[in-house]
DNA sequence: TGTACATCAGTGAACGCGCGTTCACTGATGTAC
DNA sequence: TGTACATCAGTGAACGCGCGTTCACTGATGTAC
């Protein structure tokens, strides 16, 4: 994992911080934010609980690490997906095809990994307008900024007017993080593959279509 | 509350399963599912813990019970916003409205009483396609079956070809849901009342459009 | 280059807490004779 | 109508658990002289 400086295993870990992040991803992968819970995260990196408060003031700035690391590899999963399409040459059905995408990608990411979509996506934020380097994949871009830029080419390409982009984030989000959830953690649970793939489509359609 | 028919207060209660319900749903109300707590849901009620186990076999059939009484709840405001519509005598347009008096009442659910919002729609549950009583305002329907209806107008109007239909209800509960949630406990957190309720038409009118 | 020392990332033990659930019980109620 | 009795909704005490956080500490590291 890291280097081990010396005799004593733990002791100036050099990168316990990171470390713990790592292993909170991990919980929250299996059993989502709430898993993400301090003395266990301490205990599967091997060291002592209260170790954690030297890089965390409490157990909720933990979870926000988790949780932006969790956007991150959301934002890497639906940047793989984009890196899939090729142009057609018409700019609208390219910017369609960027927007449909997206839609896809985060949806099937919620399917994937359901407990770092909740991890990602329902730890209470400040608004993720601003960019922020602890959240954008390996591409370097949050989620949101993938989506923002997805709608601009649609307004680049005339099929959304420019007065009705502002908000359009909002709205294109909200449909997919909707159907995420209902399946996820809702009244859709019971909602099998072929179901959910298909009203993704439908809701991805009519954002499409709708904005 | 429920009539005491001896000395003991507690003892013979006679409505103990309902008033722990009741209980339950204020402790939803303040906060979230995650407070719906077996030990203090009885405690409040002036009873021993374990008497909630002659009602419920654990606390997560107290939870769903309390879930059911919830979405009943938000039924019931649904319904009262739908009593305030007043045909316009297009028919098309009336079904578009009340589409949009349903999706906007859910969001102002969601943002009137943030704690039962979440307890009725964000708990794991089966399908809720098949009506349920519990689960019914005062109208006798389920917030399901209320959309369900107005999306059933759209296609008597001729707005939606009936090949559409089915499926439309997770599409259009997608929306709304969503744009609940990141407001709710997610990335949208922060915005403002007039920014939601932009937003909440904006994907109301995007789900009427592109369906 | 060698030594004294300050720093600070880790330790170990303990705190108070509230939880869900199980146990053997008790005593008011409604029923059968 | 009066009495014996079964039922079963409640009690009281206890269980084992794991949590977040605080305390005074220790000892490896890097730095200044």
């Amino acid at each position: 994992m890291t280097a081990i400086p010396s005799s004593r295993e733990t002791y100036r870990h050099g990168g316990l911080r990171e470390a713990l992040i790592e292993v909170g991803v991990e919980l929250a992968r299996t059993g989502g934010p709430d898993a993400v819970v301090l003395r266990e995260t301490t205990r599967r990196t091997g060291v002592a609980p209260n170790a954690a408060y030297r890089h965390f003031a409490d157990r909720q700035e933990l979870l926000r690490a988790v949780s932006d690391r969790a956007q991150a590899l959301a934002a890497t999963r639906i940047e793989e997906r984009l890196r899939g399409l090729g142009g057609t040459g018409d700019a609208g059905e390219d910017a369609r095809a960027l927007i449909r995408a997206i839609g896809h990608a985060y949806v099937d990411f919620a399917r994937a990994e359901p407990g770092l979509f909740r991890a990602a996506f329902t730890v209470p934020r400040d608004l993720v307008t601003a960019g922020s380097r602890t959240k954008a994949g390996s591409g370097g871009r949050t989620p949101f900024q993938l989506l923002a830029r997805a709608l601009d080419a649609l307004v680049e390409a005339g099929l959304l007017p420019p007065e009705r982009r502002p908000g359009a984030e909002f709205c294109a989000w909200s449909a997919v993080h909707g159907l995420a959830m209902l399946v996820l953690e809702g009244p859709l649970h019971a909602l099998d593959e072929a179901a959910v793939v298909a009203a993704r489509d439908r809701v991805v359609e009519a954002i499409v279509r709708g904005l």
